[in-house]
Formats: structure tokens, sequence, C-alpha cells
DNA sequence: AAATCCGATTGCATTTTGCAATCAGTTGCA
DNA sequence: TGCAACTGATTGCAAAATGCAATCGGATTT
């Protein structure tokens, strides 16, 4: 059980799992950008993630117990990655950090849209959103209605990029 | 502005600012411990950092402006840290990662008393800390009354030692 | 006058990271 | 059938970060 830590504090112990650069980042596209296999994870996080980097990472979430993974049955080679409840649950931190980093720190508008609608929604949407995930990576039953949390921020940020590409034919710099 | 960040993105740049194994614990000892000196920095965290590892976050936590440094009037070789409003807006952040580390991870009893306190105080609680560290490190007025947060989450601290030395003296191993 | 405390700094070995190239097996397509 | 593209990784290597102990010059305490 106790394998070397530096001490039992919650937050020494939260930053021995995620005091890194990389490991919040692979579960922000997991969570918000619904990548589950190693090259969505690779290729498509904007920060440009080294693949040992990658398979490291996954590795050391699985052996935290954040994440497991399985075979892709419609795909011999493909390796599917679940969130555990212990990465769903981080959801309500993620959505702070989010609003703190939108208010202290120089943040793009399209990819702090996210943000500013999680924060917006408040605790309400941030459970919703952690119902979503659990149908999505741990089988629970899914919501009766209305759209995934996950769509309506996708749809947010897709608004501002239209806005922003029209602006830029309205007005070439 | 734009000095060279991965991304955009609310939470790299949060990474980019406390995504390090000690940044974070050098604020929690501020806020939580309330100290503000060099050596009760060094020689009070229970993790053991080194100084000049110490030293190094100080200079990038003043340059990322979460903290000032100013001297002590009552000791010329002495130099108070301070926390900024950026800092101290971090508390509720701290309170969650607190409240999960509780949950997922093998936190002592000692060391997670503070945590489950602020949980149970809710964002009423972070809400009254963050006036008391507004007035102890950005001269802003005190609340009117009752103990400060830190007091009340010592105190609890100490109930919890108390109670354990107790135990093993009347139940020794 | 001596010892201790102050915020660091230095040197050095170890560990982690970043980057590019590469791997063997699987799949899709011509 | 042949072959290119794609799968989840692994390897080698240079650069950077970390951990540790010793030390610094000045200020304060005893």
């Amino acid at each position: 059980m106790n394998t070397d830590h530096r001490s039992g504090c919650p937050i020494n112990l939260s930053l021995e799992v995620f005091g890194d650069r990389w490991s919040l980042i692979i579960l922000r596209d997991m969570i918000f950008g619904g990548r589950r296999h190693f090259r969505e994870l690779l290729n498509g996080s904007i920060e440009g993630i080294a693949s040992n980097i990658l398979a490291d990472r996954l590795k050391r979430l699985m052996e935290l117990g954040m994440l497991t993974k399985a075979d892709d049955p419609s795909h011999k080679q493909k390796a599917i990655y679940s969130l555990t409840e212990m990465a769903i649950s981080l959801v309500p931190i993620l959505a702070h950090l989010g609003a703190w980093g939108r208010v202290w720190l120089p943040v793009s508008e399209e990819l702090s849209i996210r943000a500013e609608l999680l924060e917006k929604g408040g605790p309400p949407m941030w459970e919703q959103f952690m119902v979503d995930l659990r149908h999505e990576h741990l089988g629970a039953p899914a919501r009766a209605s209305g759209p995934t949390v996950r769509a309506i921020l996708q749809a947010g940020y897709e608004a501002v990029v239209a806005r922003k590409a029209l602006a830029a034919v309205r007005d070439p710099a």
C-alpha cells in the first residue's frame, strides 16, 4: 500500500499523481475531447506530446487506477482506454482550474470557451457531465434525454471558431 | 504577452504554472501553514524541499505574479513573502484537490483533517479563509469577529494529534 | 567574540524530459 | 497478392530538471 510517498498530505499525494506537465493534459483530452486511442491522444493534443511520454503516462495512470485499457473488438490492434471513477471525479477540479486559468492566465478565446460554458453551467452541469462520462466509460445508464455535455461544449467551441473565421473574412487584416 | 506557451488552453496554462512537484507545496505551506520566510518554508514542509529548488520556485512564482517579496522591517536580513490575489484565489481549487485526495489516495489522518474541515465548511468557509488571507497578505480589512479559518484548521489538527497520542498511551502497541 | 540564523548559491550526480527514428503486427485498398 | 498506411508502442540520445550536500557573506543573538 504505502509505496514511497513524500507525505500523507492530500495535496501532496494529489501532486504525486498529476504534478507533472502531461498527465492532466491526457486526462483533459480524454474527458473533454473524447479521445480513447493512443493515436488520437498522440496527434490530437494541441500541445504535442511525444509518443514515449504518452506511453509512459498511460501506463502510470493505469497503475494509479485512473485508467483502464481494453481491446477494441473491431480492430485487433487497437486498444481502448477508459476513465475510471477516480478520473471522472476530477471534473469539478478541472472546471475550477479552467475558471482560474481564464481569469489569471493569457488564455485564447477558442480554447477557453469550454471552460467558460462549464463555469456558467456550474455544479449541476458538472454532475451531468460525470453521468455522461460514466455512461461512456463505465457502461452506466445514460441520461434519459438531452444532448451530452460534451456536445454542448463542442458546439460552443465551433461557434467561436466560426465567428472568428467570419470576422476574418469581413475584416482581412 | 505570448511568451512561449504550449497552448492557450486554460488547463494547459495552469499546468505551466504549477504542473511540477513543488510549486503547489510551497503555496500550500504559505496558505495553510502561514509560512512567510524562506527558512520557514525550507524547514517547515514535511516533504523536505531543497534550498535551491525553493529559491528557484519562489523566484518563479514571483515572476508569475503569485507572490511578492518585501523586507522584514524587524530584521534587516529577513524577507517576507506574500500571496497575491492570484494565489489566494487558488483556495477553492486546493479545497477540491484535498477532498479528492482524501477519497482516492492513501492520506494520513493527521494531514487530512484540514482538508476534511475545509470540505465540510464548503464555499462559505473558503470565502472566509480568502478574506483572512487578503487581510494577512494584502493589508485588506479583517473580518469583524470570530477566529481565523487557519486557527480553526489548526485546532482540528491538534485535536487529532492529541487524540492519537492519547490512544497510543492507553494502548501501547 | 563566538555561535547561530538569514536568504540564498554552487558543484555535481541522478533522474526526467523532449525529440526523432524505428519497430512488428494489422488493416485497407488496388 | 502486394503494398502503403496505420496500430500501440520502444529505443537511443541530448538536454533539462531535480536532489543533495556543502558553502557563502552578512546580520543577529548570546
